[in-house]
DNA sequence: TTCATTGCAAAACGTTTGCATGTAT
DNA sequence: ATACATGCAAACGTTTTGCAATGAA
């Protein structure tokens, strides 16, 4: 079998067991999220989707219940554009981002768990933790020196 | 002298240690941020500033310049609104937000320097770090028995 | 006085909602 | 067949821009 087959039907896997229908706009979106090199916000999103494959609301409508499927994670980049990733739970990475030129670059070490537990011990108003996010910014090295 | 009169006068030298002057606009936005239980977004800086204190895009401005200046923080809770915080660098900590009721409450012992030393070596592109964020998700004591 | 700063109007985005139509299972 | 999903239109909330008027140093 081919491996474009094997992506796909491995994409449909997950969209079926998330408790979703294996629809085209969904097919689509999950596909260009797995192969995307950062996470993309709704502009970018929909200018790589082929057009007419889904209508923006649509795409909104997806992201989020992505999201609460713990298929994909949102992420901030203080651009005033929320941004989607595809969550791979096998290479869990956080993010760098160049303030100037707005590169990204990934970096893996982020041992929140740790943390996660004395967090719960400091904070008596909470339960439990879900998530976290974490991104660095700074400058990349083209960009320093301007 | 009166603490009330001190504050006054400390908020005062913040702003213009930082090149700006002393305007009603950006005293009054300083010190709402400075006694503000947690990162407040546009909505909750135009509700709890007095009338006619200041025009919500003076307000954007003014965020956006302190955000330049080192003066606030820049804070996503992944509600579509960007929230500031006072930057009161004897007291850095991070937030943890209850996805259901939004609860926040303050927590102390991120230790990102470490990992930050770690980071640039990892990112081949990056030469240095200015900023990052780190929020806990999760729910609190009176959301996760629902 | 002078230049930084503000207010107002309007536009530009990002995101959400309601409802009728379409479709995967 | 039918419950789940989508598309379209329109509303909503946040953020930005241009420009003339104002005010702090």
């Amino acid at each position: 079998m081919k491996k474009s087959l094997q992506n796909k039907d491995h994409t449909k896997n997950i969209i079926q067991k998330a408790g979703f229908r294996a629809t085209k706009p969904r097919l689509a979106l999950l596909s260009l999220l797995q192969v995307a090199k950062y996470p993309l916000n709704i502009k970018e999103i929909m200018g790589k989707l082929e057009t007419a494959t889904a209508d923006q609301v649509t795409v909104y409508r997806i992201l989020d219940a992505f999201k609460k499927a713990g298929i994909v994670n949102q992420i901030n980049f203080q651009d005033n554009a929320t941004r989607y990733e595809y969550k791979d739970t096998e290479h869990d990475h956080h993010h760098i981002v160049c303030v100037t030129c707005k590169k990204v670059e990934d970096f893996i070490g982020c041992d929140y768990k740790k943390l996660a537990g004395e967090v719960l011990k400091q904070t008596p108003c909470f339960a439990e933790i879900t998530d976290h996010s974490f991104e660095f910014f700074g400058k990349c090295k083209t960009c320093v020196s301007v």
